[in-house]
DNA sequence: TATTTTATGGATATATAAAGTATACAATAC
DNA sequence: GTATTGTATACTTTATATATCCATAAAATA
């Protein structure tokens, strides 16, 4: 019930170019200034790009720029391009629904929790956590 | 971010016994009924027992009780009892708090999650789970 | 065209945690 | 004292997350 490593590497990459957007930045520098190891990031940034968060170009010159204004990027995609789709138990079966399904005495609560967590990370944009980090939040 | 396996074993045990509140269940029949292996569940069971969430007597005619009625064990003691503290975050740093901790643009976020989610937590019973087993609850 | 820079893709390794197993021991009822 | 049941702990297996390696492709530019 944690998030992974993996996401806060996304999330910290993304306010940082959040910092700047408009600006192309290299892996070489995002890895460096963030402390990611380079071959590690460059799946995570991969997974942003195929999700349309990021534009990535090779060569010199290269590099990854922001697709959106960051307060027009929800944590929520973010979330859902490193982990996928939001789930929040695995109803344990092998395979197909689980025997208890139509009669689940857990189900309801799970979902509500799940309603509530998509709600935060929808609401919330990378905007919202580059004004943070900026120190007080514009209102 | 996924409820563990383990659980999903307690809290399918609790609503099992909530059942029959002030019944007595032995760890076979439950491992039985439940398909958990016995040796995992004696485990989850202690943990359980520790918290002081069950009731335990060992040697024939042992077994688990309840010590509280369904409807008065709300969901965070069971997680807690299992997960421990609830937490979103590692903040990843090896040891210490984060270098960016007095300033981090993620911690706000994490943190809504993680108040949301206990308050979810806190409002659900497993006396809740055990009516919405028996299909529709009393309202 | 050759060279350099940069991202892409896939294979593989390592580390860590979750889940499961085995076995010896202690308490209790009869 | 014997059968039954939980307790305790060490160990094994499996799964997953994280990290590394390396070969390739694309683009800029000299």
């Amino acid at each position: 019930m944690q998030v992974s490593r993996t996401l806060d590497y996304a999330v910290r990459c993304l306010i940082h170019m959040g910092g700047n957007p408009g600006n192309r930045f290299s892996m070489k520098q995002i890895s460096e200034t963030q402390h990611i190891p380079q071959n590690y990031l460059a799946k995570v940034m991969r997974r942003l790009v195929n999700r349309g968060i990021l534009r990535s170009k090779v060569g010199p010159e290269g590099g990854y720029m922001l697709r959106k204004l960051p307060h027009e990027l929800s944590l929520r995609e973010v979330y859902e391009a490193i982990e996928g789709e939001i789930r929040i138990v695995d109803c344990m079966d092998d395979d197909g629904p689980c025997a208890l399904y139509e009669n689940c005495g857990q189900l309801p609560l799970w979902d509500k929790l799940k309603v509530s967590m998509i709600r935060i990370l929808e609401d919330t944009t990378i905007g919202d956590m580059v004004n943070e980090t900026r120190g007080g939040r514009s209102h």
